[in-house]
DNA sequence: ACTATCAAAATAATCGATTATTTGTCAAGC
DNA sequence: GCTTGACAAATAATCGATTATTTTGATAGT
């Protein structure tokens, strides 16, 4: 299956509440077009490794080649797709090395951040991490209901993403960021809910109390331990359901 | 200044001796503009920071807007290039800030990376080091001459890739090599020669030695003191010529 | 049968023109 | 004098059509 059917990926639509202000960096169609592009990926609607026909998606989604190729270009950046010369785009594949080189990766690279970020942030950083942990906590998951799962998901990567943002490395973020989605795309398309010897709310609590009380050890030996699990039971259901 | 004159940027010409076959991905012309522009980034002939005008450059490259956008997409990839919707592209700043971010993250990742290749690595890969250390030790460096500067940037580069080479790990590739590509900017705009306390040769020699020997503390250490000494040395450049 | 070759179809890349947005300027109003 | 708003110029984004490349499929030769 190339091309991703119509269910949610319909023509754009200006489905913005339209605040009047607030420049968010949405505006262009190419802007748009890469959100659109990689929740579709991340989400596995857009299957890993296929084509993309730059036709068809042309016209599935009502734009121009142009922004198109604007909005591709922007995922090949977070290595979600791949391009080559005069052969186009496809969806990134997935692979178990990948999966485990990600995990790896997430290890070293938020673990780092997250000592940097014990070292400098400030409170106003710890009160992110506290406002992020309760509003992930707070959410319910149910697997009936996509909608939740992707709710919960962004509140995820969110407080992933507080816990490190105190570190003051805008390069660093930046590979920490692009990590998580790959990481996240992997828990999409493969877990429907943690596997149960592991309560994940606890972790992440323990992970966050840490944080602020500037234990670095601890936490950090916290969140080390989080990632390789998740990457645990992310390569069991990999090898459970087979990979391409 | 906005834009580069033409002494080297003039349009683009079937310069590559057409082997007639092996494909080095550098056919379409939004592939070569990503190498021209990247090229002209690091080697300071597009001032950073400065904004970069699509209708100017369309004409200083002799090329239409499609393939100059996606020439530029490529480079916001390797944070070369910022972006703004509708404000256009500009060539990224440098500032102290980021040189030490640059240093911090090389000193991180690459030595994670040198470990993981001493312990993953193969024959091969260390055959590989001990050829592209030759070539660079034999490559002398004269400030006079800046194709000879250029040469040697290209083997350095080489040089220190191939040492991580043999890690297995295509992402931590990726990210290294956009570290040493954000470094390398700062050592062409601000670094004529290395200061004189160091031998720059015999470092890059110890490291390879003791990467190939499997000394792997050794080897490590030498290459995070390798990575500290030029940053500290491109700091003190940096400091002394003033940043916008 | 298998492979090589060529033409046609499919697909990607590029162009020139058009539309949309931002930026700069100047005058009117406070 | 300073701000505000309207207009014009500059610039970015998008489109539809054209050109170039790759892939497919049929045919001929071995």
């Amino acid at each position: 299956m190339d091309t991703a059917d119509d269910s949610s990926l319909g023509p754009l639509t200006d489905d913005v509440p339209s605040t009047g202000f607030l420049d968010d960096g949405k505006n262009t169609i190419g802007s748009q077009l890469a959100s659109r592009l990689r929740e579709a990926i991340i989400s596995g609607e857009l299957e890993a490794g296929s084509k993309i026909n730059l036709d068809k998606a042309r016209k599935t989604f009502n734009v121009s080649l142009s922004p198109l190729r604007e909005g591709l270009a922007r995922l090949i950046s977070d290595g979600l797709v791949e391009f080559q010369d005069n052969r186009g785009y496809r969806v990134a594949p997935i692979s178990l090395a990948n999966l485990e080189e990600v995990t790896t990766l997430r290890e070293e690279l938020e673990v780092f951040a997250l000592r940097e970020s014990m070292r400098l942030g400030d409170v106003e950083w710890e009160g992110n991490i506290m406002r992020a942990l309760h509003r992930l906590n707070r959410t319910e998951r149910d697997a009936a209901r996509p909608e939740t799962l992707e709710h919960w998901e962004a509140l995820h990567r969110e407080f992933h993403l507080t816990l490190i943002s105190g570190c003051g490395k805008p390069l660093l973020l930046h590979f920490c960021s692009l990590l998580l989605n790959l990481n996240d795309r992997y828990r999409r398309v493969f877990l429907i809910r943690t596997s149960g010897d592991r309560n994940v709310g606890q972790e992440h609590s323990e992970i966050a109390q840490g944080a602020v009380a500037r234990d670095v050890d601890y936490a950090c030996e916290k969140l080390r331990q989080h990632i390789h699990r998740t990457g645990t039971n992310l390569r069991n259901h990999l090898a459970t359901k087979g990979i391409a």
